[in-house]
DNA sequence: CGAGTTTGACCAGCGC
DNA sequence: GCGCTGGTCAAACTCG
């Protein structure tokens, strides 16, 4: 079993880091630029050793912009945060040799996860959400909301959190990646496009 | 009525 | 096995 190595110990501190802006997670006051959106659906990974040498710093401390971004990678890990970030426990790939055959580990789409400093506990990415659950989190006074992406044949899911530590910061984990257009995006494009396509005509 | 939320029950994984 | 914890289900409920 893999053990919180004495780093990740404390708040605030992310296993895994990926580039990001101040305008990263996509909201609609903040649209994400196509490189942002690329990380966010396969986030780069960092491997565990290079976080040694990582700090947490604060991107922006205004309100409604991200703070840290998390991106969880192929290698198995094991975060306890004593409730103020998600857990991801043994996460495999199938790549580890360690790991016995014998038990199939069912597939876990990946996690990317990102502090916002923010009043408002849902942020607005675009897509819809139904929310399937909520549950208090053990060390942190915040209870942990489950929503799922409304869409038919989509099932992205993404947690939202408050740190006990820091109750103006949100933690919003999202897993897996949709199979579909972003809606609101499209509602706001189609004009364009329309209008590409007349002009397209001469 | 339809779509989304609330909330306790249920379940699976893990450590002892 | 047992208890704890976190994730999901689903019936009841709310709201437009």
């Amino acid at each position: 079993m893999y053990s919180t190595p004495a780093c990740m110990e404390g708040d605030n501190n992310f296993p895994y880091f990926f580039e990001a802006s101040s305008n990263f997670p996509p909201s609609l006051n903040h649209p994400p630029s196509i490189l942002e959106q690329q990380s966010m659906q396969t986030p780069q990974f960092i491997s565990s050793s290079d976080h040694h040498h990582h700090h947490h710093h604060q991107i922006n401390d205004l309100d409604g912009v991200l703070l840290s971004a998390v991106a969880e990678g192929q290698n198995p890990i094991n975060i306890h945060e004593e409730g103020d970030q998600m857990n991801i426990v043994s996460r495999n790939n199938g790549k580890s040799a360690a790991k016995k055959k014998k038990k199939k580990k069912k597939y876990v789409p990946p996690r990317v996860a990102f502090q916002t400093r923010s009043d408002e506990d849902i942020l607005d990415d675009g897509y819809k959400w139904r929310k399937y659950g909520q549950k208090s989190v053990k060390n942190n006074v915040h209870p942990r909301s489950y929503y799922r992406c409304t869409h038919h044949t989509c099932n992205v899911k993404k947690q939202i959190q408050r740190l006990s530590k820091d109750t103006g910061i949100v933690v919003t984990t999202y897993e897996g990646i949709h199979n579909h257009p972003c809606e609101k995006l499209m509602e706001t494009l189609s004009p364009l496009l329309k209008q590409l396509q007349f002009l397209s005509r001469f």
